[in-house]
DNA sequence: CATAAGCCTTCCAGTGACTGGAGGGTCAAG
DNA sequence: CTTGACCCTCCAGTCACTGGAAGGCTTATG
């Protein structure tokens, strides 16, 4: 499989998946003509990798993943444990993200939005806090 | 005013302070010895870009509104714009974000975390998506 | 057989917003 | 005169790609 079709099977784009065999989370072969020649287990992981980005987790999760994954003897508890990890980062950053869009639905309604210079949005950025 | 002091009055490190320097949103005086010398108008540049990046506008968003601040005759409309289209890309990783914190808490619910291999977390990134 | 389109390759640079560190100058106190 | 706490610049690294240049390979057509 060239890498164009595995681009079509996976959903990554081909220089995402370059990239993946750069940092070595995948080991395709090569054809005599220098084409990297994907098996059914590079796609698998492929496949794999581009779930657990949709998830969010950062690449270096997803490499630990594929680990576990490839570990018949792994114990769920350390699959777990990086879920929630990452669980954890995300509430964190949904808390963050609802402020700031608490606050800054509150200066939007509350400017005018007009030709004239007076904008609770700027009075708010210069005040104190 | 030294870079420190002005870190201690603003919560901005001296290395991001340097950095607004670098990309032009501040221009501070020089000491004869070289070091940078900060007016009131500078401390006051950063306090402001310091509210707005705790808000998460992009640098570039807050180059605008900065200038915007500046700018008597400004159109608070312009400021409007800026903080809605922002507002607007909060609220689109909101959603995101909000989508995978509830596919990992039912995943990570279903895992039992235990010695065991068997891990649903796991199986739903090998599954076809 | 030549050529053109559409693959594929590598390598380099850029993104955003800093952050860490090296290497070195300056200043105030004891 | 030395020590420690400042300050400076410049370079490299972060994260996960993405764009583009320069060039080789393959397939179809004239």
């Amino acid at each position: 499989m060239n890498i164009s079709e595995v681009s079509k099977a996976t959903g990554l784009p081909p220089k995402t998946i370059r990239y993946y065999e750069d940092i070595n989370l995948i080991q395709p072969l090569r054809q005599a003509n220098g084409y990297r020649a994907f098996r059914d287990s590079d796609v698998h992981k492929l496949a794999f990798l581009a779930r657990a980005r949709s998830l969010g987790f950062p690449v270096e999760s997803c490499r630990s993943l594929l680990a576990l994954y490839d570990d018949e003897t792994r114990a769920s508890a350390d699959v777990k444990q990086i879920a929630k990890t990452h669980l954890s980062e995300i509430d964190q950053k949904l808390s963050e993200l609802t402020a700031m869009r608490d606050t800054l639905r509150t200066l939007v309604k509350a400017c005018a939005g007009d030709d004239r210079p007076d904008c609770p949005i700027l009075s708010d950025l210069a005040a104190p806090h």
